[in-house]
Formats: C-alpha cells, sequence, structure tokens
DNA sequence: AATGAATGAGAGTTCATTCAT
DNA sequence: AATGAATGAACTCTCATTCAT
C-alpha cells in the first residue's frame, strides 16, 4: 500500500511541524529550561513519549525550532534584489516587507533574540544566525553603495549602515508589544529609511 | 561598640554587592534557570548558604539583580537637562551619552533584555521597566518639541521617535558585541542621530 | 491491548496501595519531617520518583496515608447496629470488635493520633476525623439509649459517655506497646464496658 | 558584687525556664522538625544564639521539654497517699486531683503523647516515661488492694485496673480539645471512677 | 511507531550548628 | 555571655531520558 506510507510520512511531517510550532511558542515564551517537554507534547496534542520520536532530545528539538523556520524567513527577508526603481525605492520596498515580517513573527523572532543575548550559552546556534546575518548584510550593501553613487543614501560606511539597520528591526521587535497593525509600525519604516538617507516629508 | 556593629553592616553591604555582581553576569549570561544558585556563590567566592543570607531565595536575587542598577541607570541616562546648545546639540550630547553607557554595559543591559523578551514570565519586572521607559521617553519629548519649533528635527510624532530612538539603543546592545571602544559605536551615535535629524556629513 | 492495559491500572493500584502502606508504617513510627520520601521509596522498593508519580507531593502522600484507610476502618467500627440481643449485649460486642480492631491497627491508629495531636498543624485533617468520630459516637448513643431505659446501662450524658469510650480506646492504643493477642487487651474490654454499665463479674 | 552574680544566675534561670516554656508549646503544637530554633528563639523573645547558650544542641532542648516538668507532675499526680478516706474515697480525690492537671496542661502532655506515640524514635526519653509510669501505677495499686478487700474496688488485676486508668486520662487528653472548665471534664472524673468501682448514681 | 511509567541527577531551600566579634 | 552571619548536609521536588509494552 504505498499510497498509505506516503499518506503516514505526510502525517508524520505534519505532526513534526506542529510540535515546531508549539515548541517555539513555548521557547519563546518561557525560556530553554522552564519550558518542558511535556508542555510542549500537551500544547501540540501528542503523547510525551512521541516527541521524542521526532527529535532525539530536548536540545534537538530547541535547535530545529531555532533553525528550521530559519530558511523561509531567509527567503522572505532577502528580497531586495526583486525589487524595481531607484536604490531608495528599493530599500524603501524592503524595509516595509521587513517590517511586515518582523511585526508579524514576534515569537519566532523573540526565539531567536533569546538565542542572540546568550552568546556564550549557545555557540553553533549563533554561529548558523552570524551566517544568516551576514548574507543579510551582503544583499544589502550591494543596493547602498548603488544608493551612495546616486547620492540618494548616505556615503556612511555601508556594511555597518546595513548592520545598524538589522539592530534596529530586532530592537524594534525587542521593545514593541503592540499588534501587528498597530500604527506605529508605520512609523518605524520611515524611521528604518533614516538610517539610509534623509527624509524630511512624513509619509 | 557601635564602630564594629558600623563595620559589620558596611562589610555585609559590600558582600550583597558582590553577590549581586556575580549573580548580574551569571544571569546575564546563561539566563535564570541554567545560572544556579551555587554558580553565583563560587564566583562571589561565598558559601552556598550564605546567598540566601542576603536574598530570600532565587526570585528574590533576580530581581535585585534587575531593579538594583536601575536607579543608577536612570540617573545616568536621564541626562538631556544637563546639556544646553541647541536642541539638536543636546540631544547629540545625550546620544553620546548612552551610547557611552550601552557599550559599557553589555551585562546588565543584556539581562534586562532577557527580562523585556519574556514578558509573560516577569510581569512585576516589565512593570518597573515600562515605567522607566516612560520617564526617559518624557524627557526626551520635551528637547524634541523644542526641536520640531527650531525645524532642526523631523516633526514626527515626538513620542514614537523617542521610542524608536530606545529600540535602536536596544537593538544595538542586542546585535553587537564588540568591545565599547570599537569604531562601529561612533557610527551608531550617528544613525541614532539620523532618527531625529537628517544628518548629511559624517562625522 | 485492552487487557494489558487494565492489568496496568491494577498494577499501579497494587503499587499506590504498596507505598501507602509503607508510608503509614514510616510516618507513624517517626513522624511527618522525620519520614523522606527517600526512605518511603526504599521500603516500598520503588525508586524515588516513583512516589511523585503516585502521589503529588509529600503532604498528599501523607493525607492519603491518613485518610485512604479511614473509610474502612469506619465500616470495621461503626458494627453496632449489626448486633443482635439487649443493648448491653451489643455494646459488649462492638467493644469486642472495637477493641480488636484497637490491638491489631497500631501502626495506623498511632498515625491517625499523631494527626489528632497537632490539630492546628493539620486542620483539613482533623476535620475529617471529627466527622469520623461524630457519626461513630451517633452509633452508640441510640443503642446507650435504648439501654438506658431498660436500666442496664448508666443514665449519664449518652453523648459524652461514647465520647469517654473513644477517649478510652485511644487512650489505650496510645500507652499499650504489648501484642495484640497480650491478656491485658481482654481486660481492657471489661474495662471498657464498665464505661457504660456497672460490672462486677470478671469475664 | 556577689549580689550582682546571684542576680546574674536568677536571671539567667529565669531566661532558661522561659525557653523551655516556649519550646514545650512549640514542640507540643509542631512536633520536633517542625519546631525550628530560630521559632524558640522568637518566641521566647532572646537572639537566636542565645538558646545554645542554654541548651547544647536541638536535641537536648527537647529532651529538657519532655523531663524538666516530669518531676513537678510527679509530685502533683502521685498524691493518692495524701489523702484520708476510704480507698475509695481516696481514688476519688486523686481522680480529681489528676484530671484538674490533665484539664489545665494539654501543652505538655500532648509533648509527652508525641513521644509516647513514637517510642522507636526517643527511647531514651520512653525509658524515663516509663519508670514515671510505673512509679504512678505503684502508688495507685497499694490503694486499690486496699479497696479490694474492702469490697469497695472492683476485685480485678489491680496493676491493670491503675494502668487501664492511666490509658484513660491520656485518651481524654488526646481527644478532649475543650477548655479546662467545661463540665465534661466532670464527667470525665466520674467515667475514670467507674474504671475502679461500680457507681451508679451521678455526682 | 506510540505511549507513559520509571528512574535518578540536579536544583532550590531549610536549618542545626559553628564561630568570630 | 550574647549575637547573628556563615556553612553545608539533607530534604523536597522537577524533569530529561530511558525503556517495556
Amino acid at each position: 500500500m504505498p499510497k498509505t506510507v506516503e499518506q503516514n510520512k505526510k502525517l508524520k511531517e505534519e505532526k513534526k511541524k506542529l510540535i515546531l510550532k508549539e515548541a517555539i511558542k513555548l521557547f519563546s515564551q518561557n525560556g530553554y529550561s522552564n519550558t518542558t517537554i511535556e508542555k510542549v507534547a500537551k500544547a501540540a496534542g501528542v503523547s510525551f513519549g512521541s516527541v521524542f520520536s521526532y527529535f532525539k532530545n530536548k536540545e534537538s528539538l530547541f535547535n530545529a525550532a531555532v533553525l528550521d523556520p530559519l530558511s523561509d524567513s531567509k527567503k522572505y527577508l532577502m528580497c531586495i534584489d526583486d525589487f524595481e526603481g531607484t536604490p531608495l525605492e528599493r530599500v524603501n520596498q524592503a524595509i516595509d516587507k521587513h517590517i511586515y515580517y518582523f511585526s508579524r513573527n514576534g515569537e519566532y523572532l523573540r526565539l531567536l533574540q533569546f538565542v542572540l543575548a546568550q552568546p556564550n550559552r549557545y555557540p553553533a546556534l549563533i554561529l548558523e544566525l552570524d551566517c544568516f546575518l551576514m548574507d543579510f548584510q551582503t544583499s544589502l550593501v550591494k543596493v547602498i553603495k548603488e544608493g551612495q553613487q546616486t547620492k540618494e543614501l548616505y556615503t556612511t560606511n555601508p556594511e555597518w549602515i546595513a548592520l545598524s539597520y538589522f539592530s534596529f528591526l530586532n530592537g524594534a521587535r525587542l521593545t514593541l508589544t503592540v499588534e501587528p497593525d498597530h500604527d506605529i509600525w508605520k512609523l518605524y519604516k520611515m524611521q528604518a529609511l533614516r538610517l539610509f538617507a534623509p527624509l524630511q516629508e512624513d509619509m
């Protein structure tokens, strides 16, 4: 019965996703040690032992919770080359998408910040995140340099501008607790842009 | 022997400070649950049981670690009224001091971020931090409004500008792992200022 | 496999009973605080952690040790209505059964006395025991009243006679350390009866 | 200054008595392990360390709490030879005094019962209490025998009658929680007498 | 594969005892 | 003699991990 086998695989994959989703939520809300396997199992509606069928141990569950959504995030966030227009316009559109993502993925992003904030505790994960950050930075730097040549953007060190923008996004996610649709996110878009270029008029 | 009594008190106060200092370091590096009382005791060079002479339990040690340095921080950071010059100049000087403080107090500030990132877990502490943030915001808003009248500063909602600046400071502290004297902190000062006003030239 | 599930349940129930039995023994011999979970676990031949699978915490183990055998005791001791004959004869038969029970259940009864002796410490348990005592008293009072009408029994306040008899049973259990088959228990039966009626001849 | 020295001694003696009094209260209400030295010190209004000036350690404080009042109790309770009249009258007067004492010294007597109930835990103290009991028994037996010859008293084994009476006193103290002046203590006097002799009329 | 009972290492906390002042 | 800070053994309880079914 090849069909059943395939269905089984799908079901298992879904179950794993479900566990991971709840794990992200709980790790992000309560930290690593204060999140027990039992809580994750209950939240995901699976049996306690099942979690260990899908993940070798707690650490690997945590690693998966941190790393699994990373490639999707990457795809979503490294978007600047998809846009057209002047460099400033492209930066603006990228900011739009980034803020959209940051405003709507608080749980996962707070988990990343939990890792970022304890680099000695999670060296392996930090490596991955640094790698992600460098790619993100690189993709921005290209456009920033273009914008600097057209005088649209500030002529400061482009790597550092990109990095300061990444800091800003994370600071926003850390300090804002409002809903994704709150007006303040719009302001933050503007402020983000002001890290790249002078921007007198309001939007 | 009043002298001895007083000396005793001083000694106790110093020991308490010492424990607190190590607790901040360890909580900030390893989080709440992964920091054991034994580790704190060893780091502070006191016996295991002594920690409980100074702090009722682990939770109150954590609370003290978070709140005790807060008033000093407040004094240091709420400095904008001490400066003279145009609003822009005053904002600039404040940023200087803030970045100085943020670059040099990574341990404590990461602890605050640990709390900020888990608002459901530490509601009482969050209240205190919110209170602190509001005072900080208010002190900035006054100067921002002055600067908006002189057209030196962006005319966006001043409360939100102040908040976005606070986010930026925290984001910087979260994502930068460099030494306090690294040049990038200088750039971050400039970028911070760009949240308040257009700033073509480099510094 | 419903069979295995059911067998499992039975096994669990038996294990719980076993833990409880050893807990009664140890609590009764050593008191609450001097009885450690580890001692109970060892005595019952289970692992330390297992005790917590069956009982939420030490307090609930203690409560169970006190209350669980209470309903069986009740059934056994509230027997006076099962007997036939004159009221005096019925009282006599009840005493027989009560002394039999008190002589053979020293461990459990001493545990009850441990609770009785510290009413401020175990208010919830005291409530249950008081309730039990009142039922016991009521069942006796009915027969005492009958005996008072037939002039077989002393005409003193029947509630208080019943209570004094209960005191006597407990006092016996507290002060006698002899085996259940020791002759002195027979004498105590006689003395118990003398709280209800004059009884010249020896038995 | 011989006066001051003597006064000091007296003060010390009083302080010791005070500590002992509070220790009896607390041990009796909460048991051994649940009574901490600190609680005793606070209740007695002395410093924590002071307790160790008067008692070598916790165990010796407990022993003193149990044994110190014993000689006074002995003097008070072994009174039957002080009375005059027929054996029955003398027994009756002794009961009067015993019940008076038992009704008014609940705290201390419950402490004794705490010890009695755990013979394996306090073997040394049990020896002393057994010794006390035997003396008490002996003093009664003499009068019981006289009364048996005059046919006033039941002719059962006098040692055992005395013992059953002692059980009754303890049972009373264990189960009654009423005030010393409550009427039920009067009934208990009567019931106590009925262990020695038939007693038709109420008192 | 799925379950959840069993285990015991490791944590927080209490508190008798010691000891310096 | 009196104090109370310092110590660490011993306790309760949690929970990741293992394993039998």
